[in-house]
DNA sequence: TGTACATCAGTGAACGCGCGTTCACTGATGTAC
DNA sequence: TGTACATCAGTGAACGCGCGTTCACTGATGTAC
């Protein structure tokens, strides 16, 4: 929950005036993420968050700059949350690759249920008029490192039967992309991992936004296992 | 872009201040449609579309009694354009059910990219505080209702080869589902269905978001042409 | 066909509200000598 | 260790803004006789 943003980087002992800074920073984003499960990121306010803690609106500018940087704070805070929720969940997962892909697909789940507002946050619609700082883009990506070390462990060798060719261009981009970041996975298994990855985080994604009321209500944990499973099964683990 | 709003449903012969009223309620949505373009969904605002037709205020609660029912409206409105898109596109095109679900495919995505906003306010993040009201579900349904369809020509008795075990309680609920409906599509078959269904909406929503940037930048339209193609394989067709 | 009345569309002012951000300030905490 | 100054956190008032909604009103359109 600790922003790091005020942390320092050389190794003096920080001054009582210091830490209580970085308490209090933890403090005001622990508020804002109480007010955005209430209101929604579009109308989270700087002045409700002050207000919760006690504090006139302007003290709030001590900490963050503007109301922008205080979403990006959160935005990185919630990534780095479910970055950690997933690795763990890989790490100390017992059982093969099956089961390590299970309990990585259950724990984001499991966290994007008991923080619908954070997840969406970052895997809903973009805040209009936000556009997200450079910063955001390591945090984002420790979640989807995780499934590109399971498809790297997962076998490259593995047969992938009933494939559907891919396009040259595709194939070609895709190549160039994994080149980019020094990755050698073959594209017609990337091709795979990225249909798990958006199954998965599309059917969080509509069982949140509600589209499987009426329909799927008492199996959704049961309805997400087995899609899991089926992908897990595309990529060959 | 019409709204239904006001129109009667005997046989009179509308007068002329039906036939404006009719047509100024289509030019509000209009001009909120253009807005909701700019701003999203959560900014909205009554003023802002009376300010663009050059009217005060007030005027556009002749119309709509308060901004809920604005966004009601377009809502409705997106859920049908967006239905009969998709229903045009299977019934124009030429050719078996594979090219029928690509062509519904590529429908909604083309719709979907060329209104991102219209899309994400019917498939993105509920706007905060805004409850739906049960109007909207026949009109949202349209979509999903054509899908369903092409699963039901698609042939029950396809051989689905290599099945991942449906948990008994998930293929209860869905038969019951599917009973109370009244359609009796196999629950290994509907589980397979709703993996296209949700990979469908999934890419899009991934690719509007942003989460291919840098990664998938040209090849964009082949990568989910290639998907829905390993959807297509994977309902049997 | 003509008049009297009812309905409706649009106006303009006003309500109360909350927002992000700035600024001069006070008083407390930290630093240098 | 003690003093003098600099840094910082938090205050309170104010800025200008836009919002949704209500209300009494005017003037135009429609309806009944």
């Amino acid at each position: 929950m600790r922003s790091p943003l005020s942390f320092r980087h050389d190794d003096r002992v920080p001054t009582a005036r210091e830490r209580i800074r970085a308490e209090l920073t933890a403090e005001i984003t622990d508020a804002a993420r109480r007010q955005l499960a209430e209101v929604g990121a579009a109308a989270l306010s700087l002045r409700a968050v002050a207000r919760e803690l006690g504090m006139v609106s302007s003290a709030v500018y001590r900490y963050f700059p503007s109301r922008d940087d205080l979403l990006t704070a959160l935005i990185i805070d919630c990534y780095n949350e479910l970055g950690e929720v997933a690795e763990q969940a890989v790490t100390s997962a017992e059982g093969g690759l099956l089961e390590k892909w299970l309990a990585y697909a259950h724990a984001i789940r499991d966290w994007a249920l008991a923080h619908p507002a954070d997840y969406l946050l970052i895997y809903g619609t973009p805040v209009p008029g936000y556009q997200a700082p450079p910063d955001t883009v390591g945090p984002a990506s420790r979640t989807t490192t995780v499934i590109l070390g399971m498809l790297i462990q997962g076998g490259f060798g593995a047969e992938l039967k009933d494939d559907v060719p891919l396009p040259p261009g595709l194939d070609a981009e895709m190549r160039r992309a994994m080149e980019a970041i020094g990755v050698g996975v073959p594209s017609a298994l990337l091709a795979r991992g990225m249909t798990a990855w958006i199954q998965l985080f599309g059917v969080i994604t509509f069982e949140l936004n509600g589209r499987f009321n009426n329909f799927i209500d008492e199996t959704r944990r049961e309805f997400f296992d087995h899609q899991m499973r089926v992908m897990a099964r595309h990529v060959g683990m």
